[in-house]
DNA sequence: ATATTAATGATATGTTATATCATATTTTTT
DNA sequence: AAAAAATATGATATAACATATCATTAATAT
């Protein structure tokens, strides 16, 4: 059993948990993900399906599966890019505070990180002092990746 | 001369200080977002348009004006909405910390905040640690306003 | 006045995402 | 085990967001 498969039999558990389906396909997208080095678009996807199974995916089927993905939390969305991210902590079991993201511009490689807590606090306070509330601490940095830094000089 | 007219001033005189051009076009554009109490998408900046000016002014124009006021840090975009902003200082004479926008999720309404150095610098911290280079202290977050905090109470 | 540069118009197309109705599969109930 | 209900997928269309490219017009520099 490879490393892949050990991902997604945890995020079975995950699922199986609370009577949650990961169907084949959903385990097909899921691993897709799972196995790019960087962030992927729907249709990126529906690239790396085609080419892992030779049959086609339909766009509305990957949104679907992205969808169902994302409320599992098993999947990321980035916005910054519109490009889509396994979680990089499906394997673990203890609850995790939603993540930041650091996207490299360049290629689309993307760091899932937790800032400190503080740092967090500061935040929230920030927004509350602005009259809002913050909804979502995820927060999705522009970057540069090392090779990408190495590359530029 | 009213408020509106006030900042479009001074963006006329902050791109005449370096030779670039407010025409007419750009200037009615940018006067649709300032006049917006929300972040707007391109697509509904051409509504606006049509129903100020009665005439309609094609999709590649408004990318091409925004591209522009980006460019000259007068309008921002933001990832998170896939909206466009008037910069909340443009009347303000002085350099401009790279902002942070709260954007409320129901109503796109937007606040542009400051947030402290200190946590900036935080977060810059975290990213070198992971080993990635902040290009970027634009941060975008998911919240609600005060309004539709109340109305979901 | 002419040449050059910059801006806009016009048209096409690419990319990202959702709506909707039909069909198939799985689960629950009887 | 069969019928009913719920869930997932297929198929098709279209909406929403964005860029490429070439022609034309307007502004600026020579």
């Amino acid at each position: 059993m490879n490393h892949i498969e050990k991902i997604i039999g945890h995020a079975e558990e995950h699922c199986k948990a609370h009577g949650a389906r990961l169907t084949v396909k959903r385990k097909q997208v899921l691993a897709g993900l799972i196995q790019s080095k960087k962030a992927l678009s729907a249709y990126e996807l529906i690239d790396v399906y085609k080419q892992q199974f030779g049959e086609s995916m339909p766009a509305m089927s990957v949104y679907r599966i992205l969808e169902f993905l994302e409320d599992e939390h098993l999947v990321h969305k980035l916005s910054l890019a519109n490009k889509y991210v396994a979680c990089a902590h499906i394997s673990c079991s203890h609850k995790h505070a939603v993540p930041q993201f650091l996207i490299c511009r360049q290629c689309s490689k993307v760091k899932e990180i937790g800032i400190k807590p503080a740092t967090i606090d500061e935040l929230r306070e920030s927004v509350n002092e602005a009259g809002f509330k913050l909804v979502n601490t995820q927060l999705e940095m522009n970057c540069l990746c090392e090779g990408c830094v190495a590359q530029a000089a």
